[in-house]
DNA sequence: AAAGATAATATGCATGCACATATTAATGTG
DNA sequence: CACATTAATATGTGCATGCATATTATCTTT
């Protein structure tokens, strides 16, 4: 029991990660039970249980009832990554953030998006391409499907001084979505946009929300070259 | 009080998450301070400190003592990514995996990652390139230097039957680390590894782990054309 | 009125207890 | 011996209470 550590359930989860760092409790090895490490830290069982829950959120050990307490054979790296509006990421960068909607229409839905939507949409659908800039430099380009059925406001915006990114975060929350990461080469039409080159390498994400069961919108994001999503671990 | 919810902190957090996305409570407004929910709910305020400490976790509230909580004004858009060791990720797309160590040598340190390493590092660097494969068909390219001083017993390992990628979850964990994410455009050497065309838009990583102060490894993975990482949010 | 001390308050956390629930081990039965 | 039933057990959760701590509001004092 090395450190002044107080028997807080921070300075608990301390010690517990200690043990499993330095190997006292190998990987895959059952741990001593709630009870007996509330006795022997002279806490309430309710204090061990609150350190212990959260590192099975991070994933370092896997609890099960009856069965007990053991550390992760395989502990996933998990990685919160945070992902801003883009008028506040430009900002936090100390740049001068201002965007442009270039084209703006009412049109039926893919059918690429189809199945991910998931409803029968009528033509109820905005679509809109916005170029992202950063001190007058291209930062990113959005192609934005908006389910005009869960946000009819959107109907009427013009989405010239608020984008339709932070639009919809102040006036469409949603309840889950689903977030992809990937790469794609520049087509010159993206190229154009972003002033680089036909096929230099583009980080992008499309993200999906709902609300309920109810798609609230659909976006491809594409930064410009040498972009980075970055996060602690 | 629509739903047969009982008084467990799941359901108090579902019909706060209502309030919040139906707008009953606005963005930025003040709500009810625990006690007086606890009473509405007829509920013991630890109840409705769980349910709120949950909610300001995925950032939906802010909270402060003697201030109050407050309905976050622009929640964050939170993802948590899991990435998994390469041979799991493989495994659970129901391929076969295997690896094929292609380099390795010591070497010291390349000066571009003296700053990220932050060390004075001796020669005691291992360097490792790697290929990742699903179904006989490259998954993705790893090139890793190892810091011998974090962890010396990987002099003596061949890489071969097992991966450093899952070596070092096993023998050196790690307290914390830096993630970024990013595209490159595939050179001539990626192109023939990953089986692909030069050019090709690919997605990448770059990941450095510390225990305490002591780097332990850094890596950098390129995935093979069409790669995507999924998170839900 | 400005600055500093003091009180009030909402959240944060620890405790002891009780009961719920999932899972495993032990037991009984054909 | 295979299979279903039952008991045992570790975690999960709820409650009442008390105190800790950060922050704001209020009340001094100069």
């Amino acid at each position: 029991m090395s450190l002044a550590e107080t028997n807080s359930w921070t300075g608990i989860r301390e010690e517990l990660l200690r043990r499993i760092h330095e190997r006292e409790w190998q990987p895959g090895e059952q741990i001593p039970h709630e009870a007996d490490l509330a006795e022997e830290f002279g806490c309430a069982r309710t204090t061990v249980n609150r350190a212990l829950r959260d590192l099975a959120e991070s994933g370092l050990v896997i609890r099960k009832r009856r069965a007990g307490t053991r550390v992760a054979l395989n502990p996933p790296q998990k990685a919160t990554l945070t992902i801003p509006v883009i008028r506040e990421e430009v900002e936090a960068l100390g740049r001068a953030y201002r965007h442009s909607l270039v084209f703006r229409e009412m049109r039926p839905l893919p059918p690429m998006l189809h199945g991910a939507f998931q409803v029968a949409l009528s033509d109820n659908v905005l679509f809109l391409k916005t170029v992202h800039f950063a001190d007058d430099r291209p930062f990113a380009y959005e192609e934005r499907h908006i389910n005009l059925d869960a946000a009819p406001a959107a109907r009427d915006m013009a989405f010239d001084t608020i984008s339709a990114n932070e639009w919809l975060v102040h006036n469409a929350p949603y309840s889950h979505g689903d977030l992809s990461l990937f790469a794609v080469n520049a087509t010159d039409e993206l190229a154009g946009v972003l002033d680089t080159v036909t096929g230099a390498a583009l980080f992008a994400l499309e993200r999906i929300t709902w609300t309920g069961d109810q798609p609230i919108t659909h976006v491809r994001l594409v930064y410009a070259p040498g972009y980075r999503m970055r996060t602690d671990i």
